[in-house]
DNA sequence: TAGATTGTTAATCGATTAACAATC
DNA sequence: TAGATTGTTAATCGATTAACAATC
């Protein structure tokens, strides 16, 4: 079945289709697609056939179509709102992400320990930590994001479970276990850097030979 | 050889160790990592065994030397500098982002087209773009982060190359050609959250049944 | 020594790629 | 029709897991 790579490809196809959609493309092959995504053409072919995404055997996909497919595959055809807790560095930062409304993702609100980061009248609200668990089951929120410190990462993770928030993007330092039918992804710039560390230092290395 | 996750796992490992370091813990056992880690007790050794890392057959691993050893493959036994090109609301948390002094890892300067960005006077200076040649060579930079709008990206990744760039990370949500010899991560946070909604929604409907 | 944990090999599992028949 | 591209099957490749001998 679809599996994690899967489904950030699918992404990927999505962010080339809206360009080309921009361009005022009506078609476009496997072929320019696996360009675009940085894979091989039999892949994106695999991808879609995985969705029952079809296009014409002669015509390659029409862009408009396929569009509308991955979107309901990637549940583009609704608003999907998330909030977050933990308006620091990175929880402002993803509050004023210009990205996201562009894609049907909404980041609807803040939720902060320090009462200093309150604003009830901001263009995305920044509550009380305590606010938290009447804000998401009053507006029936499925999804949330953790950027708060590693130390309270943990105990941030089992409140939003509790208010019913069923899927996490996790910034802190710290794996997170993903609970019964929650989906937990954590994601550090660290862990990031030091990939890109490693992997140039390897590349720089085997060059020399 | 060494994955992309081999190394991800590594970070992760080092993440949990230096936890276990501050509790002034002095064993610990492949199975403990694998917990912290979230995988199998299996994997912790194989990838040690790929490092050649290797611990005691009764006693498991000294913290201290693991650390150590893990340090030196992820390039902690020196300073790693990176610099960053869009001081946008993404770079400049970046900047600001305290984790990643603890880790050996410096963001020295930000450059940005945008003059009114201009700041020689930070505690991270921000440049004009047209500095970025002349100081990526003369502090001998190889890591750049590329926080620019999608349309400006491509353009900002051939400049850095230029000048000797060689290890990337790019959140502009465009797939960027990793050039020969060179070392690209493309990380999207759409796509980060369009990865949780699909895991999410299809966790909750196979729960149905 | 007896017991426990590592390090490594072999088995399994899953994802990617190649190839080609179907077909527009 | 001839040519080109899809959709899918089979082959390959690589990563994870299981198992167990080595050994502290």
């Amino acid at each position: 079945m679809a599996n994690k790579s899967c489904i950030i490809r699918l992404s990927r196809y999505r962010n080339a289709l809206m360009r080309l959609k921009a361009l005022n493309f009506v078609k476009v092959f496997s072929e320019n697609l696996a360009d675009a995504a940085r894979v091989t053409a039999a892949q994106v072919r695999k991808d879609f056939s995985l969705f029952g995404i079809s296009g014409n055997r002669r015509g390659g996909y029409l862009v408009e179509e396929l569009l509308e497919q991955i979107n309901r595959v990637l549940g583009k055809d609704k608003l999907q709102k998330f909030i977050v807790v933990g308006v620091g560095n990175i929880g402002r930062a993803l509050l004023n992400y210009p990205g996201f409304k562009k894609n049907e993702i909404e980041l609807v609100a803040g939720f902060d320990i320090d009462a200093s980061k309150h604003n009830r009248e901001a263009e995305v609200p920044i509550f009380l930590l305590e606010e938290l668990n009447d804000f998401v089951k009053d507006n029936g929120i499925k999804f949330g994001i953790i950027s708060v410190p590693d130390f309270a990462a943990q105990q941030i993770l089992e409140l939003m479970i509790q208010t019913g928030i069923r899927g996490i993007l996790n910034f802190a330092p710290i794996c997170l276990k993903e609970p019964e039918d929650c989906v937990i992804r954590n994601l550090n710039f660290e862990t990031e850097l030091e990939n890109i560390i490693y992997f140039t230092n390897v590349t720089e290395k085997t060059e020399v030979r």
